[in-house]
DNA sequence: TATTCCCTGTTAAAAATTTAACAATAATTC
DNA sequence: GAATTATTGTTAAATTTTTAACAGGGAATA
């Protein structure tokens, strides 16, 4: 698969999603249209992602929903899955764990760290937590290259530093602290507040 | 203010957080270029937004950092500030509270909701929780216009519509499950699994 | 006071993304 | 079986977003 655009990745992503959703309701085949009705997106847009991913639907029957989600499988899952870690058992690190846990996504929490003894060595939905001091040697035992960061935002910087040292290729950073890493690990942030001030600012200058 | 471009709105909220940021390290001026590296954009994508918002630095001082808050405040804040509700007082509804708690943020929680009798007519960080067949009463009480979803999936539908029943003007979807609204209420959704099958792709991709 | 330098503001160009338009054609209707 | 309808696939156009280019001007230097 040649280069997606970034925003076709994205979707791909939910469309999946979806599409599991919909197999579960027995449904086989799905329109372009239904699809963009769930994205909130439009037909077309779904039609042009579906054909840059070199799928093709059938006329009037639409798309066959299992082989789009195994075709979306085989261009944003890799082979052996990928093994990630939280970094932080708060509040939202568990919410993650646990969200991640009852889904069988081909992603998969395999350690969580913390530093406080109370939340260390033990056993989260599956998912054991370790004292972060051990982040090295466990990265490499498990093989985990993505980080999700979910600590509290002043100790940030720092355990970036420790995962790319430890040899993480991908960080994802729910907390509010910007963080700046070296070229060749990918990262992705996230806050709600910007969520929420978009839709604030959209609430108010709505017609 | 005229239409700000969706992308600029987008970035206005994670400039206020970084000047925030940079203002309680008692730096006062901040270059167009220091503040692009904070936010992993270019120098030139940061003066073109400030433009557009129709302020202006000073040459070889750069920006005023109060002046700018103030400035993005009145663009993205209401004036009498917004009032959110949250649905579903799990693991991750409980994080969101605590976050805006301890942010200043004009955006305020100023209720919850949950079926669960174990959660209701409780208070979590000065948030109280209410039973959700309040709900209607609540909203026109306390003047809410936000809602943040935080339930189960499946829930989400009935939620989604009592929400607008009660005269909601904007949702926020953390739930898996799509969501149709009418065109008037303005809705976002986030799903981590996005954002973790984002980084998974080009951590795969990477050169 | 002249010169150099740094940083802003803005217009223009480029790139990315979305939307429109429509040809092709299988199924359905008459 | 001809006409109509529904839906895909694709190319082209439009829109949005980002990046480049550079003029302008205050501060620093000399
Ligand atoms: N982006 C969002 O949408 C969003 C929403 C809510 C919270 N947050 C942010 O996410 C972070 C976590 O929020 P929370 O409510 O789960 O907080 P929390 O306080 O419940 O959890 C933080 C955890 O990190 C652990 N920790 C502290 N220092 C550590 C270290 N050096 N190494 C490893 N672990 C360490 C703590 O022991 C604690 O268990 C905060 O930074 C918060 O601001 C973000
Ligand atoms: N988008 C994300 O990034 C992300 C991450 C983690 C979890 N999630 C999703 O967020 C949701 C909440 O996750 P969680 O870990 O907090 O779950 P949770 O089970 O801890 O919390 C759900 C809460 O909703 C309450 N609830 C159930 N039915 C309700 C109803 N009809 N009205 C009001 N409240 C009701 C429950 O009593 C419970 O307190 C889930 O749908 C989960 O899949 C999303």
């Amino acid at each position: 698969m040649k280069n997606l655009p970034d925003k076709t990745v994205e979707r791909l992503s939910q469309y999946r999603r979806s599409l599991n959703n919909q197999l579960t309701k027995g449904k086989t085949n799905i329109f372009s249209h239904e699809l963009a009705h769930l994205l909130h997106i439009t037909p077309v847009q779904v039609r042009r992602d579906i054909m840059l991913i070199g799928y093709s639907g059938t006329l009037r029957k639409g798309y066959d929903i299992k082989e789009m989600i195994n075709l979306i499988g085989k261009i944003i899952d890799t082979d052996e899955g990928q093994r990630i870690a939280v970094i932080g058992m708060g509040n939202l690190g568990k919410a993650f764990i646990h969200y991640l846990h009852e889904k069988g996504s081909k992603l998969k929490i395999v350690a969580s760290f913390d530093v406080n003894p109370d939340k260390t060595d033990k056993t989260y939905a599956g998912v054991h937590c370790y004292h972060f001091d051990r982040l090295a040697e466990i990265v490499k035992k498990e093989e985990i290259n993505i980080g999700i960061i979910t600590t509290p935002p002043e100790v940030v910087p720092q355990i970036a530093d420790k995962l790319v040292e430890a040899g993480i290729n991908g960080i994802l950073n729910y907390t509010p602290k910007p963080l700046s890493v070296p070229d060749e690990v990918y990262l992705e942030e996230y806050d709600m507040i910007t969520s929420l001030e978009k839709v604030a600012y959209f609430v108010k200058h709505r017609d």
